[in-house]
DNA sequence: TCATAGGCTGCACACGTTTTCAAAAGCTGG
DNA sequence: CCAGCTTTTGAAAACGTGTGCAGCCTATGA
């Protein structure tokens, strides 16, 4: 190891460690031509000072932990660089644990995060089983939640308006004059699921369009469920004009087979998306899809919990709001 | 903050501070009902050990920094994802940072490193900058490369076989009878591309073919620029029957364009990538690639990492090989 | 009953910082 | 030349844990 300490300094430069201390710090206590050469010596001895022992006394790690279900994820990914950036430009760093949606594991993170003494925790799971909940807010530390459900049980988070945005879908598509809509959600019960699901009903309310629980068919966020979910609607008869699904992945899986079954999007069917993945711009037809300010909302949440860690108490929860993008996957019904 | 110390359980246990740290460790020193006792009080009055303040005095923090390009890239992402598992299955936290492949961030996150004093760190960035490296091996810390330029000047790494994959890819073109076979690369210059690059070279030369200049050209290893890579492909006279791609992103672009021209994959022009990442499986057609193992990779150098940290002293380099995933792309010239 | 060994426990120091407090040194003005 | 003030420095405690060492207690055997 042998690295150098603030003693070692203190004793080549002929001072006490509290002066070398000082000096790194800019403080004013002391003599300017000191703190010079202290800074020199510092420099020459390739000097880095230790967080863990200044966190030990400061009782701040300059630290927070960001749990996610699986990094693998491109949504989450996009997510988490947001917040490494802001994190970073503040001098913090940041600890990263997959939880995949593994209740014990998901303890164990807690746990760990708790024991490394984070000032801070960043979530973005889908769901926070109650139990999990408990051991978070057991640790009295700032917690920001991004996207997730049962909001109001925490305190702090910030959100994206899904009803708000799938009813921008929704209109879309009947703007364009379809009005045999089908949604392909994502596992029944799922928050986000059941908000854009709303926004869906809400747009065919509003457009006087009766509601057929024919047309809503549940996959579990993925392709291969996109994939059956879509196979049974086309078992329908007459099959939807125009598909909204929960997200990209699933519209994916919708995609193919539509395509496997010798259809065209959008010619014969209508698709629309939700997220706006990297890939959504690059399916075949491009994907008209909602985009999710991803980045951005990593960057928000960082940004609220600073606030919070500098104390400031601000706003419950964050409200983003999504945008429609219209690509090649959605045109008029034949 | 009233996180409950060593001392604290001590004072209501009416023991000394050491014999709870005895008991916390299952040590044979402590009576076995004191050490009970103590547990169960540890345990009553939610006690979380301190990482930090142990790191301090074990010279230990049992944490890794991993330094990234970018976590939004999938491929990384996967490789991470890797790590993360295997890094937590042993006690270590990981942190992650992003580099941008800016050096400046490059230094400050290394700098950052250093003072948290991580036991070790893994690097996947497509190429470190001398200065970067001198930063790094300053610190006296196992470092594990991944996929990284240049693995010679460190000492530890696992590296993918491109040559070997390569050849593999460009074989299967071959087979499948193409004659006229295009390459379009990374930027000129990085190693990886070197190695793919020779690998297609020895394909065509063991196959009796010519190499021809006309047919390499180069991209980034993104989407925009591989669609330029294919328009300048397909301005040739005769245009190519087949393009091996540097990586999945650029054969996306490129699948875009030839799209665009009216013409079809496989049909007119077979492709093929390299990485397998999720959506090559769902593309228009499927894409034919080389699947790096990256999940494995990841865990594989964190297994070395761990190896390195107890002090065992291991192979220089792990090499593995790359596997052709053969979907729908690629197909017999007309 | 006493010496002794072995099982338990506490004392004290260490890890590398930050920070309070006291004291030394330097300076000013009379 | 000295009182009193300001600037600069050092000593010491604290943060929470691990651990070597000394010493206590108890049981055992003579």
């Amino acid at each position: 190891m042998s690295s150098v300490s603030i003693k070692d300094i203190a004793r080549v430069a002929k001072v006490s460690h509290s002066t070398v201390s000082r000096a790194l710090h800019n403080s004013p206590l002391v003599r300017r031509e000191t703190a010079e050469r202290i800074r020199r010596i510092a420099e020459e001895m390739g000097y880095r000072p230790s967080a863990v022992a200044r966190s030990l006394v400061t009782r701040k790690t300059k630290t927070i932990g960001v749990v996610v279900t699986t990094i693998a994820d491109p949504f989450i990914a996009e997510v988490v660089s947001g917040i490494e950036e802001v994190a970073n430009d503040h001098g913090y760093s940041v600890f990263l644990a997959n939880s995949n949606a593994d209740p014990d594991r998901e303890i164990k993170v807690v746990h760990s995060f708790h024991e490394r003494r984070v000032d801070g925790i960043l979530v973005t799971a889908s769901r926070v089983g109650a139990l999990y909940m408990d051991h978070l807010s057991e640790m009295k530390v700032p917690i920001v939640l991004i996207n997730n459900q049962h909001p109001g049980e925490f305190v702090h988070s910030v959100m994206i308006d899904n009803v708000t945005a799938s009813r921008a879908a929704t209109d879309h598509l009947i703007q364009l004059g379809h009005r045999r809509i089908a949604y392909i959600g994502d596992q029944f019960g799922y928050q986000s699921d059941t908000e854009r699901f709303a926004g869906y009903r809400q747009a065919l309310e509003r457009a006087g369009l009766t509601f057929q629980p024919e047309l809503v068919v549940h996959g579990d966020g993925k392709p291969e469920e996109g994939m059956r979910a879509m196979e049974r609607l086309l078992a329908l008869s007459p099959p939807p004009t125009a598909v909204f699904c929960y997200n990209d992945m699933t519209a994916l899986g919708a995609l193919r087979v539509i395509r496997m079954r010798g259809l065209h999007v959008p010619e014969d069917i209508s698709l629309v998306g939700f997220d706006d993945l990297f890939i959504a711009s690059y399916t075949e037809p491009p994907l008209t899809t909602i985009r999710q300010p991803k980045r951005q909302m990593g960057r928000r949440a960082m940004e609220l919990l600073l606030q919070l860690l500098r104390g400031e108490n601000s706003q419950q929860t964050i409200w983003m709001q999504g945008e429609l993008i219209i690509r090649h996957s959605t045109a008029p019904p034949r």
